[in-house]
RNA sequence: GCCGCCUUAGCUCAUUUGGUAGAGCAGUUGUUUUGUAAUCAGCAGGUAGUCAGUUCGAUUCUGACAGGCGGCUCCA
């Protein structure tokens, strides 16, 4: 007779061979109605196991967080269910759950259309609809193999031989179709309702690219119906602040096929560019940096020295002239050795800090390219410090605080950060890796609780913190870095004079705040909507008048702003203000000054702001008041 | 790079069994002189991504290539 304890304190004694369910319904028939699975100290487990020893107990539901999950999953063997019902032959790899949904992978000779998504998914739902129950069964390592033998699941095969001897392995049985899994799951399809398959893509099996590429079958699914539709509506909201449509909306920039990865910067793209380039350059020049600059081809042998040609050889552009092999600057570091290298350094002159608005070319995999986010041609805002080890803590503190700041300002807050360590292709010896992750590990703790550790994912010359921000389909980007590099300045004999006159080899510290510009602009039109903040509108105001009339008040107001330093324009087009300002609102410009009779006679003017707020008759002076508290 | 899909007017999109394309907006001409999300009308605008093939005939079917989109892999 196990006792067991409930969540709110209540203690109780149960009969032998109790399962999650039977206790559920014990506590009352509604909640065994929702139950989906349950929690045996702290640990999911089917609702049909067998509540074993004194335990605390948690009932879940199918509308608790970790309810829906398991709904998800139940899901991703429903695809299972619904292939092999159509697609015999198919064969199953992993079908686990992500973010808002599940997905599962399939081995399937037939290519799969979006049309045949709608026909698994019309057959996922008549499966589901038979409310059919869920069968978990407990079996031996051997049992597993052998029914998937039998079945023909090479997959699963595969992964059964790796499953450790001392964990359980579970079957799922939904009617016909068996499935292996942690679990848990829904004990029977009538949890399953509110979903949708949402694409098809491939993935290699494992996620590694000498691997067989599979199709992988994304899905996404609910509680409720209404949370279904938000979701769904959700996206199709935010795939309208895709920086590639507000791009061309608001003519910022476009690409084409003549240079594919590279942007062509519009007037008003390139206005917002140079905003955030002078925003960046006072920072920098602010903490300590000097701006340098260096050429964009580079003979061949100085990347063969500093790694990159051996590591990146294949994504870097290549060129030449009279017999010399020339690489197009994939990155600013040798470069940046090169003027360090320039006359003695003292350990006087430590930290050294130089800086670049860095342009470089990569050739990246055509797969990969993604508008502003990732290009083949884009502009670091990279620096290099140039320090001793005793300098490091404090110069990695500084950084990690910095980029802070400089995200806070430009309106973000929610930023992931990792620190990526050792990968299997590097230089450098354990001891310096040791040490060198230490560091940022250090500083990391002291400064960002909550940052998370990306193991092997470190540069070949050093561990590295990573800033990330997301777009607005919550696809993450890799954007301000801090990478430590006890390697380069060896390879590139960069040196200084120590306190005992002794030739001393500095650390070198990489890093990018904004990462690429382009890459930051992109998130930048996301995370906005295509609405800046006011001091990076290409567009601040736009006078419009009402009449012809108009028109020499209007420039003269035109001409006050702009002597103010305000980017502010006129429409005197002859339309109507209605039509004027509709094209404004959709063009996103911030503040709408109109002319008409009244402002021309009071010599006031009066301002619409985006948002639809008016304000009649203000004075000028009043406006760029208003508005320098914006700069 | 890999898997799948897409590519029609400046933009957003129509055009089904293969018979060389149509709308809205933008443009332009005229009209309207206008008060906070579209004044009205006329005109013009296209070798249907490129190149091959099948066919009497291809935007439509097939193939190759290019670019793009969604993922996967990669990302100094």
């Amino acid at each position: 007779m196990p006792k067991i304890t409930l969540p709110d304190g209540h203690k109780k004694e149960i009969p032998d061979n109790t399962t999650l369910y039977e206790i559920a319904k014990d506590i009352s028939n509604s909640l065994a109605k929702v139950a989906v699975a349950g929690k045996i100290n702290g640990q999911l487990r089917d609702l049909s196991v067998v509540v074993e020893n004194d335990s605390n107990i948690e009932i879940i539901k199918k509308n608790d967080d970790e309810g829906i999950d398991i709904v998800r999953h139940s899901f991703a063997h429903l695809i299972g269910h619904a292939i092999k019902q159509l697609y015999p032959n198919a064969k199953m790899a992993i079908g686990p759950i992500i973010k808002n949904g599940f997905y599962y992978d399939i081995d399937c000779e037939e290519s799969l259309s979006l049309e045949d998504l709608k026909t698994i998914e019309k057959k996922i739902k008549d499966l589901a609809s038979r409310n059919y129950d869920v069968v978990r069964k407990v079996v031996t390592a051997k049992e597993a193999l052998s029914v998937f033998i039998e079945r023909d699941e090479p997959y699963k095969q595969e992964i059964v031989k790796e499953i450790p001897d001392d964990e359980e392995i579970a079957l799922y049985f939904h009617q016909e179709y068996v499935d292996m899994c942690r679990g848990p799951h829904v004990p029977n399809t009538k949890f399953l309702k509110h979903f949708k398959l949402t694409k098809i893509s491939g993935a290699y099996w494992r996620g590694n690219s000498d691997n067989k590429m599979l199709q992988r079958i994304y899905g996404t699914a609910w509680d409720k119906k209404d949370e279904l539709d938000n979701y769904i509506q959700k996206i199709e909201d935010a795939e309208k602040n895709d920086h590639r449509k507000i791009g061309k909306q608001q003519d910022l920039f476009h690409f084409q096929e003549e240079a594919p990865g590279m942007v062509f910067w519009h007037h008003k793209g390139w206005t917002i560019y140079q905003l955030l380039k002078s925003f960046m350059r006072k920072i920098n020049l602010d903490s300590g940096y000097k701006e340098i600059n260096t050429p964009q081809i580079l003979d061949r042998t100085l990347w063969e020295k500093s790694g990159h040609w051996d590591k990146f050889g294949d994504m870097i552009f290549t060129t030449h002239s009279e017999k010399r092999d020339y690489a197009v600057k994939p990155m600013s570091c040798p470069g940046h050795l090169q003027v360090y290298n320039q006359g003695l350094k003292s350990y006087r002159d430590l930290p050294l800090k130089l800086c670049e608005f860095g342009l470089v070319h990569r050739n990246e995999p055509s797969g990969t390219l993604h508008g502003l986010m990732r290009a083949r041609q884009f502009v670091q805002d990279d620096a290099h410090i140039f320090c001793t080890e005793s300098q490091l803590h404090n110069e990695i503190t500084k950084l990690i605080k910095l980029t802070f700041k400089v995200y806070k300002e430009l309106g973000f807050e929610n930023i992931k950060v990792a620190l990526s360590t050792r990968p299997e292709k590097r230089v450098g010896s354990d001891d310096i890796w040791n040490k060198s992750e230490k560091i940022l590990e250090n500083s990391l703790k002291e400064n960002v609780p909550g940052y998370i550790t990306l193991p092997g994912e470190g540069a070949f010359y050093g561990p590295k913190i990573e800033f990330t921000l997301t777009d607005s389909l919550d696809r993450e980007w890799q954007c301000g870095t801090v990478q430590l590099d006890f390697s380069m300045p060896t390879a590139l004999s960069a040196s200084f004079i120590d306190e005992n006159g002794e030739k001393t080899i500095p650390v070198m510290v990489h890093r990018a705040i904004l990462g690429s510009m382009e890459r930051f602009i992109g998130i930048l039109i996301e995370h906005y909507g295509g609405k800046l903040p006011f001091w990076l509108c290409p567009e601040q105001i736009i006078i419009a008048n009402i009449a012809d009339k108009h028109v020499e008040f209007a420039r003269k107001i035109e001409k006050e702003l702009v002597e103010s330093n305000f980017r502010c324009f006129l429409d005197l087009r002859n339309e109507k203000i209605g039509y004027k300002i509709r094209e404004l609102i959709i063009a996103k410009v911030p503040y709408v000054v109109i002319i008409g009779d009244k402002e021309v006679s009071s010599g006031n003017i009066s301002v619409r702001e985006y948002d639809g707020t008016e304000h009649e008759l203000i004075s000028v002076d009043g406006f760029i008041k208003k508005l320098s508290s914006k700069k």
